[in-house]
DNA sequence: GTAGGGTTAG
């Protein structure tokens, strides 16, 4: 559609088309409204047009219709187009099928197929070959095999199976519903095969990894297109294969954003951001997918400083943000804990056009909000969803963990339980974390048990972690040091850590001394366990003990980091 | 003689 929109981005242009579109016989004014639509940029326009139409009398020009609702499409406005659809007295089979189509794209499939038999019902002339392929596509996206199937038969019965596009279509569904030998068969024993048909099946291959497969086809096939290269680059970067990813773009004859943007995604899911980074300073021409891949990337690698600073320059280039930015955006913020920014994003994504109720934006800001101190907007935007999951759930309950109110936490706990939802391996972290804060310390013993014996989840080192802290922090260093000690797994560094804080906390001079000994074999550099047994002498007045632990910290070239605070 | 609707890559 942009490729459409940008041809015809002249007025001069837009008139000559619309002119050679309609008639003499036509009225001017239809001409008129036909290039107004022709250079519509956005949905807000286009409702002033859709204004236009129905002031000036025209909302029953079929062609003026079918135009409307194609651009409804483009704008992913399919409520907007079957609105208008409505109107229309005897709408014909051509408009029929600019509806659906507007459909097959943007709304659910079983709303596509209440309206493709709709259309069988109401439509002057039976489906014909423009009507399969949008609604087999829409098949296809949902990998609906069994109903596709029966849109298949129903090709058939309308003698509609030879046709390129429904064919192609054909081929794009079982390929895509890893029904390879179907797809196959229907591509060999095709007549006539455009580049598209290549493409479709060397996808079908592509999606089930057969990627040998794929390379074959590829080689045989007489003729590529960009789309082409592309699906073979996207399908190494997907098996992980970035070298032969970068063979393929490095080879390919002309480039467009998408090839940049696959690989730049492949670099960025592999953590080499310096590599991703370069081919997007390369890009001539970014859209929003390219801003989308760096802005996750950097977030996805921990580092939310780099991610703010490449969406500061998406904003100030006036470029509008999709889910996918916003969503790296508020993982970025969450990360950096910023109130402030939290609030400023909050409030710049609730004003954006993106909706809100799609489950991974929800959990995204309400996992910001939490993250960043502003319980009552994540307590709020939680209790708006309709169906509850374990995402949001532990979202809002490492909020309330991390900003002092484990019990909250434990309630949503016990909440989540009462609902039959299913705790994983990460939700019993979140919640051994807040029995740990709250000082629950018979109720984390329960969950811990809850976990093993009912839920069957193998504790990890974080679990563990968390349950040395519970007791550690309750004063029961011996039991949290016995804990540790039977660890069938290999301690990390927060384990030990959690049990030399609390050896701080309860004074336990001894036992300090033994841990962080261990705590500087795993990590010598960290600061904040010399500090920790430090503040250990300190407290029992042992002056002696704490410079030479200086001395060592100074002799090993270790340096506090300022306003650098250990958990 | 004529408009307008369709398939593949992120």
């Amino acid at each position: 559609m942009s490729v459409l929109l940008r041809s015809f981005s002249s007025t001069a242009a837009a008139t000559a088309v619309a002119a050679s579109i309609f008639s003499s016989s036509s009225s001017s004014s239809a001409l008129s409204v036909a290039a107004l639509l022709i250079s519509c940029r956005s949905l807000r326009s286009l409702e002033q047009i859709h204004a236009r139409i129905i002031r000036k009398g025209l909302e029953q020009h079929p062609v003026l219709a079918t135009r409307f609702l194609s651009f409804c499409a483009a704008f992913s406005a399919p409520a907007y187009a079957s609105s208008a659809f409505d109107r229309l007295s005897a709408p014909n089979l051509i408009v029929w099928n600019a509806l659906l189509t507007a459909h097959a794209r943007h709304s659910p499939l079983p709303t596509t197929v209440a309206l493709f038999n709709l259309l069988r019902r109401r439509s002057p002339l039976p489906p014909d070959a423009f009507t399969f392929p949008s609604l087999l596509s829409s098949c296809s996206h949902s990998v609906a095999l069994s109903l596709g199937s029966s849109v298949h038969a129903t090709i058939l019965r309308c003698g509609l199976e030879a046709d390129v596009f429904v064919r192609t279509a054909l081929i794009d569904f079982y390929g895509k519903c890893r029904e390879l030998g179907a797809a196959r068969k229907l591509f060999d024993s095709m007549r006539h095969r455009n580049e598209v048909s290549w493409t479709a099946m060397i996808v079908g291959y592509l999606s089930s990894g057969d990627l040998a497969s794929a390379r074959s086809l590829f080689d045989e096939m007489p003729k590529r297109n960009v789309v082409t290269w592309n699906a073979m680059i996207d399908g190494y970067v997907k098996s992980g294969d970035l070298v032969s990813a970068r063979h393929f773009f490095d080879k390919m004859p002309e480039r467009n954003a998408v090839s940049y943007t696959s690989l730049i995604d492949g670099y960025a899911k592999a953590g080499d951001l310096a590599s991703a980074r370069v081919l997007f300073e390369q890009l001539p021409e970014r859209d929003v997918f390219s801003w989308s891949a760096m802005i996750s990337g950097y977030a996805q690698n921990g580092q939310p400083g780099a991610a703010l600073k490449i969406f500061l320059e998406m904003y100030n280039q006036n470029i509008k943000p999709d889910e996918f930015v916003v969503v790296g955006l508020m993982s970025a913020c969450s990360q950096l804990g910023s109130l402030t920014l939290a609030k400023w994003v909050d409030l710049y994504v609730t004003r954006s056009s993106i909706d809100l109720s799609k489950a991974h934006v929800l959990a995204a800001l309400i996992d910001m909000n939490s993250k960043c101190g502003n319980m009552e907007r994540a307590a709020s935007l939680f209790e708006s969803m309709p169906n509850k999951d374990l995402i949001s759930y532990c979202s809002l309950m490492q909020g309330y963990s991390l900003h002092g109110a484990g019990d909250k936490a434990v309630g949503l706990f016990r909440q989540m339980l009462e609902e039959g939802l299913m705790p994983d391996s990460i939700t019993f972290t979140v919640v051994l974390a807040a029995c740990s804060r709250a000082g629950l310390v018979e109720e984390g013993r329960q969950y811990f048990d809850l976990m093993t014996n009912e839920h069957l989840i193998v504790p990890s080192p974080d679990h563990y972690a968390c349950m040395v802290d519970l007791l550690g922090r309750a004063g029961r260093l011996t039991d949290a040091y016995e804990l540790i000690r039977s660890m069938p797994v290999e301690p990390h560094a927060g384990a030990w850590g959690a049990l030399l804080g609390a050896c701080r906390l309860h004074g336990d001079i001894s036992l300090g001394e033994t841990i962080a000994r261990k705590l500087f074999e795993i990590e010598p550099t960290n600061a904040g366990n010399y500090v920790l047994l430090s503040n250990i002498y300190a407290v029992a007045d042992r002056w002696a003990d704490v410079s030479e632990l200086r001395t060592m910290m100074r002799g090993k070239g270790i340096r506090k980091v300022p306003g650098y605070t250990w958990i």
